[in-house]
DNA sequence: ATCGGTCCCTAACAATCGTTAGGTTCGCCC
DNA sequence: GGGCGAACCTAACGATTGTTAGGGACCGAT
């Protein structure tokens, strides 16, 4: 059920996804909800903080290889890039559907949601140490570049989602130009 | 009241703006709107394509200039970005609400929407011929890096627009190392 | 055998939505 | 000065929304 949700809120956003949309593709009654779920936001924040917990697994999962330098960081964000493609609709869920939220569910996912940024800044401070450059702007842009992606990107087109991890990771780099 | 309507949709997305709010925003009745749009898509396309007017007109004041190579791109990432931040709230609807709003109404921007794409592209081949890398990709990469801003920018904060086009336009050619 | 709890149902609630019908006011034009 | 259309109003429509009340079926434990 919680899946069936997270794919409507994806598609549709939090306002445009109706309690009885969730429950018909879960093969239930919209009232049968409520015996798992209090609310509707209840329910959205159970997906997104799904969906960040997997980020955070799949980020983890990086942590213990032993990947070094450059490939380091494009292993990062292949994880990224699987959680929000290859792990299920919850992540792609708090990408696409968090800002669809009012305010007061967003409020109640911002914990999550930084503690997961506060990974990438250390990440990044990191591997690209000196500099007096705003590592902070520039995961912003990584960040930016990399959750657009759910926007057009088809893993099952003719780039895989390991290209697009290579592409990413040599243009943040490296830049555009070679 | 397009304005206030564009704010609205900003802010909340389409399916969470009520037409009663939009109204009040404009200091009339609800029933009014139907005065000078003939549905809620109607007025929401409109807005849209507004946003994607100013878009295209930033980006044709910056080709009457004459900046050359590098400072040319980077002429053009501050269009951009001033569209999104400086004039008004239509072009920030556009990026914000384009995806919240049902498929039928996204049918109905979608060209505009290439239009401006297309620019791009050209811009693109233009500024960095040969190579065998895939501009198509890095033009969307691009994007989802200037388009994020509105997220968490704020032009009246430390970060100046034209800083942050810099950057923009410095990490995208030349990547973040240096 | 019966109790308690889980899971789901039907039925309905008040609220709010986009939208329509019909009327009023105002300024402009012939 | 009579007509006309633009701009706005009030009032209400049917549909849909999140949510609640109350009940039935099944379960394992007592």
């Amino acid at each position: 059920m919680l899946e069936a949700a997270a794919q409507r809120f994806v598609a549709q956003g939090y306002a445009a996804t109706t309690l009885r949309q969730i429950a018909q593709d879960s093969g239930i009654k919209a009232a049968s909800i409520y015996h798992h779920f209090a609310s509707k936001q209840d329910l959205f924040v159970a997906v997104l903080d799904e969906g960040m917990r997997m980020m955070v697994d799949s980020f983890d999962a990086v942590r213990a290889s032993s990947e070094l330098g450059e490939l380091r960081l494009r292993a990062y964000v292949r994880a990224h890039l699987s959680a929000l493609f290859e792990h299920g609709p919850f992540t792609a869920a708090h990408v696409a559907a968090f800002s669809t939220a009012p305010a007061g569910v967003r409020a109640r996912v911002v914990p999550a949601r930084d503690g997961y940024e506060a990974l990438w800044n250390e990440l990044l401070a990191d591997l690209m140490p000196a500099g007096d450059r705003d590592l902070h702007l520039l995961r912003l842009l990584l960040f930016g570049a990399m959750n657009s992606t759910i926007e057009w990107f088809d893993p099952a087109g003719e780039t895989t989602l390991d290209q697009l991890a290579g592409l990413l990771t040599d243009q943040f780099l490296h830049g555009a130009t070679r």
